[in-house]
DNA sequence: TCCGCCAATGTAAACGTTTCAAACCTTCAT
DNA sequence: ATGAAGGTTTGAAACGTTTACATTGGCGGA
């Protein structure tokens, strides 16, 4: 045997036509057991192995399906990818990941790739969903596919996420209630991030509410997890910050650690919350308080929904899922300082 | 425009036969510069998009590498995974993702998938690498492989890992050298990994080595994050064991979390080291003690290493990387407990 | 003028499937 | 005996590439 046995050898083998075999493989029941019997055998034999490109090739759909993440090294997307590839595994998917490092550029060559494949549709978390290239490439070219954790403004395009400036629009809330009037957002760059831009949105909108008319705005290069320098003016600074909304749960988790080599205590000197809920934020000193997304469940949400679009049984529509605030101990009651 | 364009679509539009426009694709400098402007121009013309499907049947290699981690909910596989990925963008290969969940049964299957696919090699990380059933399919195949974590027993075959007893051992050594003389392993379930139980065993030999007869371990299902009750008889025991070395950072944060439940602080009540060194365990507090992996760089290793092996240049061979242990504050020297 | 050579291009046969239409058998009613 | 019916099976044509081999045409040298 010199290259692997193909469903020709199976038929020769068995004595049959390679129709057969096929039948035998995909609809078992359309076939008499005693032939289904000599064929499974003769694969056995044989050690038979369908060769899935030669079917991808012949039949429209591919069951294959592309996911396009901005990075894995974030839980919130390696957590939400174990959800899609869950769920793929259950459907009899084959999933093909693609990461964009959240480079905007990247992400056209990513789906360019993804597209060649032939998948049948696409799971994508973009930098930015409004005005993007990709989308309107999809949209031409009719391919169904899914945004996980973008929020676009068309309504007719699919995306399933929670409502970004609500989540951080109830946690800047969740401060001012705690007598913080000083507050800041450490937010991931509005340029890599859609989500950072419409949290930043929710958080402004929480301090207008409350008449708070100073607003402060970090923004953090992703993947960035020093952040004592870019903390260094907001903490001991002329304004006394001691309020601080993460735009991302790792953003929070680095911002408490970057308020500890300042010497500060959270929450004792500054209050730091985050949003995503990425499980670890439960376990660390203090627990994090974060608004909480179901971020696996999304994942798998969003391969139902996908699974939907394919069979053309379901309308391209966005999802907001409700997002709820942990109660971490990384907030507390506003304290005037006790020293700079 | 009823479906997608082909080649020949693109032959008939610029003139010229279906062997040229693959020429263009394939070996753009073998063909002149004006036949390949006049290809390139009619495949815009008609936003043709090569068929990787009908390629990869054709030829032998299908430039696609098959995945396998446990699950993507623990950082150090993601992180891996993302290192995969990397490299994988980096040298034109498409990555093909599966996940176990932990289940050696569900390991078989995912290979399965993985070779129908006729992936050119692939990346594992297998609940156990010895006797492993699926080891020996792929070596049946001469599919080239490379194990990620996995430390197996024979030298014959592909493996990335750092030195898992040694790991543990230098670990427990680093308590014992603080005044430790209770310690205690927290280890995943041995049957779903094999490092955990090689770890132990590094644990057992360091506290052989000072002489210490009495071991404790307590083994827990992957993915459960609360340990409260699983460490309750070790933390309120007779034992009153100060030391707690964890078989993955993850158990070590759920342990520290537990601790403090039980009103116990770390490091002054008890100490907890780590290993592996995800990126979070240098941002909480305490700072997480960890013996250090180069996760990523693991990731990005095994690729090229996988690259190797399919163009037959290198041979199979397991390459242990240093690891090291960092610099953490959840350890600490020993001290009498103040109260029970 | 003819030959041979070379670069440029074309022809056609795979690769391993799926699937439609047609062929084949039995069996059974007429 | 004949034919219709119906359950099984088969032949053969795709699917979109790659590639070994054949063809073409132009040019320089004899």
């Amino acid at each position: 045997m010199l290259s692997k046995p193909t469903m020709r050898d199976v038929a020769r083998k068995s004595g049959l036509s390679i129709a057969t075999v096929s039948r035998v493989i995909n609809f078992p029941d359309e076939v008499p057991a005693e032939t289904a019997k000599i064929v499974t055998a003769a694969m056995a034999y044989l050690n038979y192995r369908p060769n899935i490109n030669g079917r991808r090739l012949k039949m429209t759909q591919t069951s294959t399906i592309g996911v396009l993440v901005p990075t894995l090294a974030n839980p919130v997307f390696a957590t939400s990818v174990q959800g899609i590839e869950q769920e793929a595994h259950a459907s009899g998917l084959t999933v093909i990941l693609t990461s964009s490092e959240y480079d905007p550029e990247r992400e056209m060559g990513a789906v360019s790739t993804l597209l060649n494949n032939r998948v049948d549709g696409l799971i994508l978390t973009l930098a930015n969903a409004d005005n993007n290239p990709v989308v309107d490439l999809l949209l031409a070219e009719k391919i169904p596919f899914v945004l996980l954790f973008n929020q676009p403004s068309r309504a007719d395009i699919a995306a399933i996420s929670v409502d970004n400036a609500q989540s951080a629009y109830d946690m800047a809330t969740a401060m001012i209630a705690k007598g913080h009037r000083s507050l800041a957002m450490v937010a991931g760059q509005f340029e890599s991030s859609d989500r950072s831009r419409q949290r930043y949105d929710g958080f402004c909108r929480a301090l207008d509410v409350a008449g708070i008319a100073q607003k402060h705005l970090v923004e953090v290069r992703f993947g960035e997890t020093d952040l004592v320098a870019p903390l260094a003016d907001l903490l001991h600074g002329p304004h006394e910050v001691t309020g601080l909304v993460c735009s991302t749960d790792m953003l929070a988790i680095a911002t408490i650690s970057a308020c500890r080599s300042h010497g500060l205590s959270v929450p004792d000197d500054v209050s730091v919350g985050g949003i995503d809920g990425i499980s670890v934020g439960g376990l660390i000193t203090p627990k994090l308080c974060s608004a909480v997304q179901p971020t696996q469940e999304m994942g798998q949400q969003a391969l139902a929904f996908l699974r939907g679009l394919i069979k053309g049984q379901a309308n391209p529509q966005s999802l907001l899922l409700p997002h709820h605030l942990s109660d971490g101990e990384s907030i507390g009651p506003f304290r005037r300082r006790s020293s700079t």
